[in-house]
DNA sequence: GCCAACGTTGGC
DNA sequence: GCCAACGTTGGC
């Protein structure tokens, strides 16, 4: 231990960040050329987290506990500076953070070269790296094409990398040709069509619901992953999916193949790009290079390196598709995908000796950063030096790689954690080698916190009853596309009070998801919580939540979440959104899934409310899909409107009337939704457009501009008090019922409903049909 | 397939 | 030679 300390004070080396930087400058090599020109361009990405120039970088990048100039902190455990072993010594952690060029991704230094790449220097020249000869540094002008995308041509752009499936929004024809896309039934002239069965698309047959579904963004970031590996892999990787406001108006009256065939999500890009500056994922999201193929942040370990670890060998070899994970986590800090593909390409030596040193360290992540042993964590209690036995050899806990850490989803032993049930205290157990007798299972399933932070981690803990608990219904629907290549595969798991689900892309073949607006439709949905797992947690903008406040609920529990009036929490169903006002901060709007009714084990249980539309019941067990949107980077500069965006804003800081959200969409557009089924406007849309200008839809039929409720308000909602005024006029009308189709289908079909092509859809709430469907003409 | 145990090796 | 900790093995 003296001996530790003393070399600890003897190196003055350190991973920090905020030292590194000024050693650089003090050392000898100097600043050539090209490294001017990287600071250069830097510095316009100043306010990005992980863009290291020559200034200091931003303090969340500060290691937790900060070491000032070796004056480590005090700490009741012995304390070492960290800068040995295996990961990359200090000085390339250094250079990894100082001489990278993130926003290239490449590196900019003279590569520090590892053992064997020094003996293959020895037996080459020699001098280079000592002489301060640098390394040819690389020309930033000759490797154009192996840059990324910077963060802001991606945010304004649109298109598509070749290298980079992007997604594109599904446009709901494209899902079902039976579905009207809202977009055009918003956009166009009020169309008559009314005199059709209510629930004549076969979507809205099986799965009408009332509940507004929320069209998310396209995937755009994700992590790339080998489905070689399914099982293997775990959650180790996180999935980084970022939703974009939705493009597409707002259907309320989407089915829950719509719901899926709506998410399409979008990834701005990473989230630090926000031009605000607020970081929403400082501890999760180094902004590294970015691997040009699944998009994860990487450390580039030579010039040209723009694929990182997992996907550069798979991609030499062959493109490999998205394997898209989400994940319901109990504790979600985020979801992860995972491309676990990795392995010696066979090619550069050197290259590989420096992936595998690194490859469990991101070195940006907080958990790379982090300097100090927890001591509590049961690696740290491993170690000799707090008296461990050494048999685990593994990094602590809080300092596994929240990216690359092979240990993230693998049980952290909770022995420590005082506030554990039926801890144990004893430690373990000589035995012989190999796992203990002792059966485990928990561990393996996916939707199990995999967070090794939290330490609220259940397996290890479980007991037989717990396992028994485990055993508790899974739910599996499984859907495959036509053309069989991608599926959806969602997966409840009930668990004695929580249900959890996990859905997941399966891709067996290289190919766009963009190309397949179907990949993301036809399947039904799912999901499920009867807990509601809060999180607001730093990484909470950047997981994708399914929250769902689910359960067999009595129909008045049926839930919503108000989405922009946070504070309102109907029944106590909130889930993890953000505040607010976080949630503006960080241009992040977070909307929960909302499970209206039973959870899918009762899909065909009996309605509860026979006397509505013959598709009740499946209202009941229809999930109303809530997402997170990012607002920053969304819109292209033709989707933004000043006015719009602050209605929007001030909307979102108002508590509206009961369980209506808003939403900015494309167009742009505002729209405001009533997510409480139990209300009478559960299919009712407000939008408003640029100008104001507002237009009612009640399960996507615009109410005619001869309405009444027109008459009542102002042309334009230009305020809060009109839009205010305008929901609590809406709220108390009712959806006319149409009426009964004289023609009945086929006898296995529902019973049909229709309205009159003038219905006035908005009535009284004491009425029943409004005067057109009271008595039809028949045309 | 999980994971405790431990061989191994980069970095110092 | 020591330390840190990664990758592998083999019991379960
Ligand atoms: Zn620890
Ligand atoms: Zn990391």
């Amino acid at each position: 231990m003296t001996d530790e300390l003393n070399r600890a004070s003897a190196e003055p080396e350190t991973m920090n960040p905020e030292e590194a930087v000024p050693a650089l400058l003090s050392e000898n090599h100097p600043i050539g050329a090209d490294d001017v020109t990287a600071v250069e361009e830097n510095t316009e990405w100043d306010n990005m987290p992980g863009i290291v120039t020559v200034e200091l970088p931003p303090d969340w990048l500060k290691p937790m506990e900060e070491d000032e100039d070796g004056v480590d902190s005090v700490r009741s455990i012995p304390k070492v500076k960290r800068r040995r072993g295996r990961p990359p010594s200090a000085r390339n952690v250094r250079q990894g953070l100082t001489r990278l060029d993130f926003k290239k991704g490449i590196h900019m230094d003279r590569t520090r070269r590892t053992k064997s790449a020094r003996s293959q220097l020895e037996i080459t020249k020699h001098s280079s790296l000592s002489s301060g000869t640098a390394a040819p540094l690389p020309d930033p002008a000759r490797t154009p094409e192996v840059l990324p995308r910077t963060i802001q041509s991606i945010i304004h752009s649109s298109t598509s990398t070749p290298q980079r499936p992007r997604l594109t929004p599904c446009s709901p024809a494209g899902v079902s040709s039976l579905s009207n896309t809202p977009n055009a039934e918003f956009n166009s002239p009020p169309r008559l069509t009314r005199v059709s069965p209510l629930s004549i698309d076969t979507s809205r047959t099986r799965d009408f619901i009332h509940s507004p579904s929320v069209k998310v963004g396209n995937v755009s970031q994700q992590i790339v992953s080998s489905s070689s590996e399914p099982g293997k892999d775990g959650a180790e990787l996180p999935l980084r999916l970022w939703l974009y406001p939705s493009l597409e108006p707002i259907s309320p009256t989407k089915t829950q193949d719509a719901l899926i065939s709506d998410q399409t999500v979008i990834s701005p890009d990473f989230p630090e790009t926000r031009l605000n500056g607020t970081m929403a994922l400082k501890e999760s999201h180094p902004m590294l290079s970015k691997c040009e193929n699944c998009g994860c942040p990487f450390s580039a370990q030579k010039p040209g390196d723009t694929l990182c670890f997992r996907c550069r060998p798979k991609l030499e070899k062959k493109y490999s598709p998205p394997n898209i994970v989400f994940r319901k986590k109990p504790h979600p800090k985020y979801t992860k995908i995972v491309n676990k593909d990795y392995a010696p390409d066979g090619g550069d030596e050197d290259d590989w000796a420096q992936k595998k040193r690194n490859r469990r360290m991101c070195r940006q992540c907080i958990a790379c950063l982090r300097e100090d042993d927890c001591g509590k964590c049961d690696f740290c209690m491993d170690k000799p030096k707090y008296g461990g036995s050494n048999k685990k050899r593994q990094k602590c806990r809080l300092r596994q790689c929240k990216f690359e850490s092979k240990l993230h989803g693998q049980s952290a032993n909770r022995t420590l954690n005082p506030s554990l049930p039926r801890r144990r205290n004893v430690k373990p157990k000589l035995k012989r080698r190999g796992r203990p007798a002792r059966k485990r299972r928990f561990r393996s399933k996916p939707w199990e916190d995999d967070d090794d932070d939290d330490d609220d981690d259940d397996e290890d803990e479980m007991s037989d009853k717990d396992n028994d608990e485990e055993e508790g219904r899974l739910y599996k629907m499984n859907g495959s596309k036509a053309r069989g290549r991608k599926k959806w595969n969602y997966s409840f798991k009930e668990e004695d009070d929580d249900m959890f689900i996990e859905a997941v892309i399966e891709d067996d073949e290289p190919s766009n998801i963009e190309e397949d607006p179907d990949i993301l439709s036809n399947e039904r949905s799912m999901m499920a919580s009867n807990v509601m797992y809060s999180n607001t947690s730093g990484l909470g903008a950047q997981g994708l939540y399914y929250n769902m406040p689910g359960m067999p609920v009595a129909p008045h529990m049926l839930g919503s979440v108000p989405l922009c009036n946070n504070n309102q929490m109907p029944l106590g169903e909130v889930i993890g959104s953000l505040p607010m006002d976080d949630a503006t901060q960080n241009g992040f709007l977070q909307i929960e899934m909302v499970r209206v009714g039973s959870p899918p084990s009762h899909f065909t249980e009996e309605p509860q409310n026979t006397q509505h539309h013959v598709s009740e019941h499946q209202q009941e067990a229809t999930p109303v899909i809530t997402q997170i949107f990012s607002l920053a980077a969304a819109e292209s500069d033709c989707d933004r409107d000043q006015g719009l965006m602050e209605l929007f804003t001030s909307l979102g800081q108002t508590v509206l009337p009961a369980h209506w959200v808003c939403v900015m969409a494309k167009g742009p557009v505002l729209q405001l939704l009533q997510c409480s089924k139990l209300s009478t406007m559960a299919d009712t849309i407000v939008q408003i457009e640029k100008g104001f200008f507002y237009q009612v839809s009640v399960q996507n039929q615009p109410l005619l501009l001869m309405h009444a409720i027109y008459s009542r308000h102002p042309t334009c909602l230009e305020t809060l008090d009109h839009v205010v005024s305008l929901l609590l006029d809406l709220e108390g009308l009712g959806v006319c019922q149409g009426y009964q189709s004289p023609d009945m289908g086929s006898p296995w079909e529902p019973r049909m409903c229709v309205r009159a092509a003038l219905c006035d859809l908005l009535i009284s709430k004491d009425e029943e049909h409004c005067v057109k469907c009271t008595q039809p003409v028949e045309g």
